[in-house]
DNA sequence: CGGTTAGTTGAGCTGGATCAAGCGTAGTGG
DNA sequence: CCACTACGCTTGATCCAGCTCAACTAACCG
């Protein structure tokens, strides 16, 4: 049930058997939400995270005058809202995109945890400081790279924290949001999107339909989102 | 010296006599680093931190066309890089954009704080959830607001955290980044901004020069970045 | 006083938005 | 079994916010 949680963990650091037993221990009950269901929303009160164990969520943010940003994707294993522990109360909403399942932890175990277990505190402190660089490199998509840019970008990014949980086939993922919600990622108009998604597949780049991605060129992808994977801190870095 | 830190850390949470101690003893020298300089760069590979005590300074990411993004702004008592501790190296750049006064903060007085003071493990921890808040408001800026919407809203935004500090006069506050950086902070052109200025000036909304900054119509200019400061978190709510 | 950096303005262009119509397919209910 | 609906996707035509290119001013500084 945690093993794509306990795989992205030990993908930067080692976890140890007590540790394991820990963060085994966080979850005190499992729920399934349906797709399109906004789960949290912004402003409220919270005394409990979100751990996504099956299924795609984001967290947006909306304008007075409808107009929607996607700030991130998250996908299984991921702590979604582990940063309402110290915050109380988020600046965004949170939607299933997907049907998901989610193991709700109760903020009073995660402050347990950070009495008797620092090193852990700490693995779950460099977490949310990733869920941080990687807005940033949103922030760039947003604010400098094209269309076409910020697609291919999209696409290498989810490919490769998807790898990291054993969610990739090759050059192949399930990617399950539609041209509405990619274009509220990537700042543009779905008509926008649709177009530049052709292109991607008339220049054999890669496919996007279905509910599914192929990456068939990934070399011209990563070119076209000029794709550094330095911000997914893929390496271990032990804390 | 760590008066604006403090202040900004009482501003959410009570800090005990011992914890300042701690605090205190966080910074094991402080250094002067001159206008126009990146300090620290990508991927390179930190054993201490960057406390800001006095000027402005910014991280970036650059595309390899030369583009850049300003990801955050700093000002006096942010702690700039204190991801960095978990990190290990950062995925962007810091510069400091006007002539800075700095405090060296070596990773392992963080490392020893964590092992001590688990509250004060805490409020750091808000502090790096803080800095991804505005990251995600920023995201929704550079996705979704107009040109004049995101030159409003960073005037909104930098008075809301300069008056935290005490460093605004009524409408008034030091406002230091030329236009190619509010560009470069806003994804637009640098003759762009120019415009967007030009407009707020003569529509009696707000007037930047010069390294200065008035509101005159406050309200006039929420309204145009439609600003809500729920993401700073400006309310205090005890960990 | 020549060089450099920041700001200003005009003219014209273009990437992505907007508006509008149509298609394919999976429900759904009669 | 078929009409009806809704949603996601596709395509064309047109528009415009913000970009590009270019020239000029102002302040500062060695």
């Amino acid at each position: 049930m945690l093993d794509k949680h306990l795989m992205k963990l030990r993908a930067r650091d080692t976890v140890s058997a007590d540790e394991e037993r820990v963060v085994r221990g966080l979850i005190s009950e499992t729920r399934v939400v349906p797709a399109k269901t906004t789960i949290i929303r912004a402003e409220q009160r919270l005394a409990t995270s979100t751990m996504l164990l099956d299924g795609w969520m984001c967290r947006y943010k909306d304008l007075s005058n409808g107009q929607r940003q996607i700030t991130a994707l998250h996908i299984p294993g991921d702590f979604v809202d582990l940063h309402s522990f110290t915050l109380k109360q988020l600046d965004h909403n949170i939607m299933a995109l997907t049907r998901c399942r989610i193991g709700v932890v109760p903020h009073d175990r995660l402050l347990a945890m950070c009495e008797s277990h620092t090193h852990l505190t700490r693995l779950y402190w460099f977490a949310t400081n990733m869920d941080a660089a990687i807005h940033r490199e949103w922030e760039l998509c947003l604010g400098r790279r094209t269309a076409i840019g910020r697609i291919a970008h999209i696409l290498c990014e989810m490919h490769a924290r998807l790898k990291l949980i054993g969610m990739t086939h090759g050059n192949w993922f399930a990617f399950p949001l539609t041209q509405l919600e990619l274009s509220e990622a990537t700042g543009l108009t779905p008509v926008h999107v649709n177009r530049m998604l052709k292109e991607l597949r008339e220049r054999g780049i890669a496919e996007v339909r279905g509910g599914e991605a192929v990456l068939h060129d990934a070399a011209a992808l990563e070119a076209l989102a000029d794709f550094n994977p330095t911000y997914l801190y893929l390496n271990p870095e032990p804390q």
